[in-house]
RNA sequence: GCCGAGGUGGUGGAAUUGGUAGACACGCCAGCUUGAGGGGCUGGUGAGGGCAACCUUGUAAGGGUUCGAGUCCCUUCCUCGGCACCA
């Protein structure tokens, strides 16, 4: 055949094919999958088990935003990829359908939460979910606000509650006077409600608390174990926020209470002390006031702000009680003042105004003594909070300030007074919820046996039908209205008892949800264990970092209580964690209230889900976030369309063609590598060009098919449909999804065996060379000083040195 | 203020251990093609200069180390995310 005719042959060929349609094409193939139940998992005999999961979404009733197809589509891909590479893909998805926002939107619209939610989740998951090509094993999914669900966040709760692990006692809440209801921390903006902006005011109630400080140090400790985004670990390291210090003893007069132990991070300052603060908010304040101010302190106490904007040292007062010194026997004033926190550590500071910055605030505002203890700043100017020596410390003048720590320390624990201390900023999980829309907390008030866990055969403690779910405005959940729900007899003397009426947090729902997507057929327990040992930890788990702290953090900490109880083998939920990028649009978050969500189902429509999944991962780096734009959408169908074409034209049995075998070894290699490592976006782009070179390839007939083969098993992750088309088209009998069909390649074949070599001259580049890969650095160097373009610039000049590295560059100095 | 991540063409973004800056894509320009429609294909495209081969310059700003710096070090500025009186 000559070319012309080949040409011919191949024109005719375009001309047979028919065109790409994403949207049959796509429906074609999600009824097929549907049908053979390709995307079902078997829970118990998967061979090489590996659980893909990704966060599920807070079904709302404006849908899905393009934003939510970062983690579906980009948790999919790794999914898809690890099935093609043989292992047994769990990957489910379900909807966190309990919580606040769900709730407030429906006493908007005036409608019941229930249906509300049950229209959402519709319209997730069909509409939706089901279109974006994800491999969602939809027999095991989970929705939070079932009772089939609940029933078993009831059961955690009272795990942890037998455990000791859940205490009830006072605790702030926001308070909106005008909304008359409680306000979630989100739904307070610096000091104002969200929605009315009336001044917020803070309510003490009787709330459940989970102790998960009890456990700070090893969740602290294990983050060091996981394979999680840095930036989350950092975050979480943050929060939790250990400090390493040392309490110490003050003596009191002149008030009702002995004596005062204060934390430090700065035991060496301990001879600049030169007042003490109590934090205004501190439960026992008036224990360090003389009797005869209590009225004074008590009215100050009372004017001051509630909300906490900038520290003002301004306020404070001198509360007329003393301290005693605990090495010197010196006499200090203690103050009261809002810039300490009585919540922290044990709710008073000893105040070194001359080595920290705020208690040198206070000082200078309200003219206490500044006394330099540490050497080498010039503290009548600013607090100098680094190193020095010790002086004006007594016997301990002279010292540097890590060994005055020590020896301080020392002689405090000598005269127990004093030792070192360990300080979390992490606090107790706050999970009683004023409202309606979430599990009620399953316990029993009995007048004589107290609160009495409901026993666990009697869950789910079901959330009433209430036509009036709308808080009520004493700050009472609307449950409590619910009478006959309400009144029950104690479980342990058959007394009547009344219910919580609080629901639990939604932070409490989604922080087990991974134990039970794999036993959603079990109803007699929350997690099978054999099913458990299977599947936990997940292996990988995609979601926003907007979750870094809180739901990461309670999921860890459940999923160590259960294993201190014996319940999982896996300390940690877990295994590896990647935070996507944050899309957002115009520089804002995508939410209604902007009025900048953009709906993905337009671009579905319009370009098709295979489409949508590729431009949204070519967009930029995966852990990265970026300002939403469209226009380079349309680069997404070319590249299809040259697929579609190059993949049929591609008819070559031919295999050994060296060159075309490295080409596609490393093509293979570099897909393996960007997708392990989620950097899809160059993934993408290395498709592009080997598609490109296979229809220039298939433009003269010499287009291999196993390189269509190969170009389309790389290409099935990212655009599940078409591949599925093109590999039927192409005369396959199974599908492109097939596990374990993923191409292997060679590391021989995959290196390059020419390299082009730089040649530069005074470090600028003059020319190149191309050579074989793995030619000797002499050799470079004789080639590069043979180059005409070399000898020209060198004038006949001898180089004064020549560096040449193998495979790199030869540069040649002057 | 503290912690973390960044700053590269008109745009999104590529660049192994320091070794040819700008891959891939959008946009734009030119040509071809078609049933002129926001279609398809091919080529060009950092900036300045030159008919050209080429030259100069260029990765937020300034300085430094090096044969060689987007990459390492120091100083400054800016953007994004988190924490914000945590003693």
């Amino acid at each position: 055949m000559t070319a012309m005719d080949a040409t011919a042959t191949v024109e005719s060929d375009q001309r047979r094919l028919d065109a790409y349609d994403p949207a049959a094409v796509e429906a074609k193939w999600r009824r097929i999958w549907d049908q053979r139940g390709d995307y079902h998992t078997d829970v118990d005999s998967a061979a090489r088990p590996f659980y893909n999961l990704m966060m599920f979404p807070y079904p709302s009733a404006e849908g899905l935003h393009v934003g939510h197809i970062i983690p579906f589509a980009g948790g999919d891909i790794y999914g898809r990829w690890r099935r093609l590479k043989g292992d047994d893909v769990f990957e489910p998805m379900g909807f966190d359908a309990f919580g606040i926002h769900s709730e407030n939107y429906a006493l908007k619209i005036g409608e019941h939460p229930a249906v509300v939610m049950r229209r959402a989740v519709n319209n997730f998951r069909e509409n939706q979910l089901k279109r974006i090509g994800s491999m969602f094993d939809w027999s095991h999914s989970v929705n939070t606000a079932d009772p089939a669900y609940y029933r078993w966040t009831q059961w955690v709760f009272l795990q942890l509650f037998k455990a000791g692990l859940a205490e009830r006692r006072e605790g702030a809440v926001n308070w909106c006077p005008s909304c008359l209801t409680v306000l979630a921390d989100e739904q307070v903006e610096n000091g104002h409600c969200e929605r009315c902006h009336t001044v917020v005011e803070t309510r003490f109630l009787m709330q459940w608390w989970l102790k998960i400080t009890r456990y700070a140090q090893q969740l602290l400790d294990a983050l060091d174990t996981l394979d999680w985004s840095e930036s989350t670990k950092t975050m979480q390291r943050n929060w939790i926020g250990r400090s390493e210090g040392a309490t110490v003893l003050f003596d009191l007069e002149g008030c009702r209470r002995k004596d005062v132990t204060v934390y430090t991070t700065r035991p060496d300052t301990l001879y600049g002390a030169t007042f003490l603060v109590v934090g205004a908010d501190h439960p026992d304040l008036e224990d360090f006031v003389p009797p005869e101010r209590l009225g004074e302190i008590n009215a100050w106490r009372n004017r001051l702000p509630r909300e906490r904007g900038e520290p003002d040292f301004s306020v404070g007062i001198a509360l007329g009680s003393h301290a005693v010194h605990p090495l010197t026997g010196d006499r200090i004033p203690v103050w009261a003042a809002p810039y300490v926190l009585g919540g922290y550590g044990t709710g008073a500071i000893m105040a070194v105004p001359a080595h920290d910055e705020r208690d040198w605030q206070f000082a200078r505002q309200h003219g206490l003594p500044v006394v330099e203890v540490i050497s080498g700043g010039d503290v009548a100017a600013s607090a100098y909070t680094g190193d020095g020596v010790l002086v004006n410390s007594g016997e301990y003048s002279g010292a540097p300030a890590d060994e005055g720590k020590r020896r301080i320390v020392g002689r405090l624990q000598e005269l127990r007074r004093g030792e070192p201390s360990v300080q979390y900023k992490l606090r107790d999980w706050l999970i009683s919820r004023q409202r309606y829309w979430g599990p009620p907390i399953p316990i029993i008030y009995c007048p004589d046996d107290g609160p009495v866990a409901v026993p666990e055969q009697d869950l789910p403690v079901r959330l009433p039908e209430l036509e009036d779910f709308r808080p009520t405005g004493t700050g009472v959940s609307p449950l409590a209205q619910v009478e006959d729900w309400v009144n029950v007899p104690c479980p342990t003397c058959g007394k009547p008892a009344r219910r919580e009426t609080d629901v639990s947090d939604t932070f409490l729902d989604s922080s087990w949800y991974h134990l039970r997507y794999p036993s959603t057929d079990f109803d007699d327990v929350p997690f099978d264990p054999e099913r458990t040992r299977k599947w936990l930890p997940v292996d990988m788990y995609i979601g926003g970092n907007e979750h870094a702290v809180r739901h990461l953090l309670y999921a860890r900490f459940v999923m160590r209580v259960l294993h201190d109880l014996g319940m999982v083998d896996e300390p940690e939920p877990y295994t590896r964690f990647r935070a996507h990028g944050m899309i957002v649009m115009g520089g804002a978050k995508m939410s209604k209230s902007r009025g900048n969500v953009l709906n993905p189902d337009e671009y579905i429509e319009r370009y098709g889900a295979d489409t949508f999944r590729l431009f949204m991962m070519s967009l930029g780096p995966y852990m990265e976030g970026g300002d939403f734009h469209d226009e380079a959408i349309a680069g997404i169908p070319r590249f299809l369309h040259r697929v579609w074409r190059a993949t049929q034209l591609a008819t070559d049995p031919d295999r050994d063609n060296e060159m075309k075998e490295r080409r596609r070894h490393r093509f293979i290699k570099e897909m393996d590598d960007d997708i392990a490592n989620l950097r899809y976006n160059t993934a993408i782009s290395a498709m592009e060009i080997f598609a490109r070179a296979l229809d220039q390839d298939a433009a003269t007939g010499s287009g291999r098919r196993v390189d269509a083969e190969t170009l389309l098993t790389c290409l099935a992750p990212f655009a599940p449909h078409i591949t599925e088309e093109l590999w039927e088209r192409t005369g396959h009998d199974g599908s492109v999804h097939a596990p374990g069909s993923w191409p292997g390649y060679d590391d021989d074949l995959a290196r390059p065996q020419d390299v082009s070599i730089a040649v530069q001259v005074n470090g600028k580049l003059r020319a190149t060379l191309t050579v074989d890969a793995g030619t000797d650095a002499d050799t470079l160097q004789e080639l590069a000083l043979a180059l005409p373009r070399v000898q020209q610039l060198l004038g006949g000049q001898q180089p004064k040195r020549v560096v040449a590295r193998v495979d790199r560059v030869v540069n040649v100095v002057v």
